[in-house]
DNA sequence: TATAATTTTCAGAAATTACTGAAACTTCAA
DNA sequence: TTGAAGTTTCAGTAATTTCTGAAAATTATA
């Protein structure tokens, strides 16, 4: 497949801040390659497109499936794998956040977990469990959040997104919400 | 200093997931032994504790002041720097959001637009630029939010964390709350 | 100004991670 | 079965990143 300038150059630049998302140069690459892609691609034309080891393609592929961002079809009386980028962006961004939730943040989440069972055993542990508890109890709001998200319609999704400048707002309105519902409740 | 074995495990553990949280194995167990500690501590005690080399402490407290995550302070009568982790666990938490929108998102969105100035040249571009809308607007959400997270009182922000269960509920608040505007507005 | 205390820098070594390409494997059709 | 079409594996190499430690720079004190 040949990419005009405009897309070459994005696929690269997918690729570059592929290492800060967590997967290496050359699957971000694939990644952006098989998402800007009206159709979709085998690995032999991946390698192609972007001059890289068709072995390399097979792990890039793996890599990506573990994060089930790709899909793999097939055509009748083809007998290659055609790869493409999952869904809509909805599902692409949910995929990244599950997946990065959890190798980002569930280790660490258990291991806290098991430290604070512990009853601190000197004043310098004493100390160190009140700041692991806070950490713990950070990561643990985040992770019932991305849950949370993964439940969401890809409506609700953009919804709440789009509310981002109201978040303060919204607040602010939780109070004299809650308030009422309380209000009602106590009758 | 000497930590106890279960703080040692914490801190190598905190040095291994380092890497996914973007910065290397040796700053990352820096930070965790900062964030543990009760008092400040000196460049060579951070080096002695985790046996690494001065320089390198040196680089990784560079590394670390440039994400905001460590103050230096100083003792009377002593040329020492002495290092302590920033504020509250909601200064970090804050912190590592905006650093990380700053290296994994900003890049990307402004190639992003650039790239959306361009008339699609080809069938294939125009197909492209549909999806690099969708995930520049995504990004452009995102964005949003990590602002006005950075705006959030730390008691709005826990208030918002805990909210977790209730993203649904969050969303009906908007219903309400909005409805009650509009209404006022239309009155 | 000299010197002692401390921090920073950075060239090269060590460790880690990514990539290639040839061989092994799988699957299907004849 | 055989072999053609395709995919995966993995040992070895290349590229990148991290770490060390000695030298240079900085800063305070006498």
């Amino acid at each position: 497949m040949n990419l005009t300038p405009n897309l070459t150059s994005f696929v690269m630049h997918f690729g570059e801040m592929g290492s800060r998302w967590g997967f290496n140069r050359t699957v971000g690459q694939m990644y952006a390659l098989l998402v800007i892609s009206a159709e979709p691609l085998t690995a032999n034309e991946l390698a192609e497109t972007l001059n890289i080891s068709r072995g390399n393609v097979s792990m890039g592929l793996k890599e990506l499936q573990s994060w089930q961002l790709v899909q793999v079809s097939h055509l009748p009386g083809d007998r290659k794998d055609y790869f493409r980028a999952i869904g809509s962006i909805w599902d692409m961004a949910k995929r990244v956040i599950e997946e990065r939730r959890k190798r980002e943040i569930d280790p660490t989440l258990s291991l806290l977990r098991d430290m604070l069972l512990d009853k601190p055993a000197s004043a310098q542990e004493k100390h160190a469990q009140q700041r692991l508890q806070e950490i713990h109890d950070l990561l643990e709001s985040v992770t019932n959040w991305t849950n949370e998200l993964q439940r969401l319609s890809p409506d609700n999704l953009s919804t709440l997104l789009k509310l981002s400048s109201g978040v303060g707002k919204v607040l602010d309105m939780k109070d004299k919400f809650i308030g009422k519902e309380e209000r009602k409740k106590n009758r």
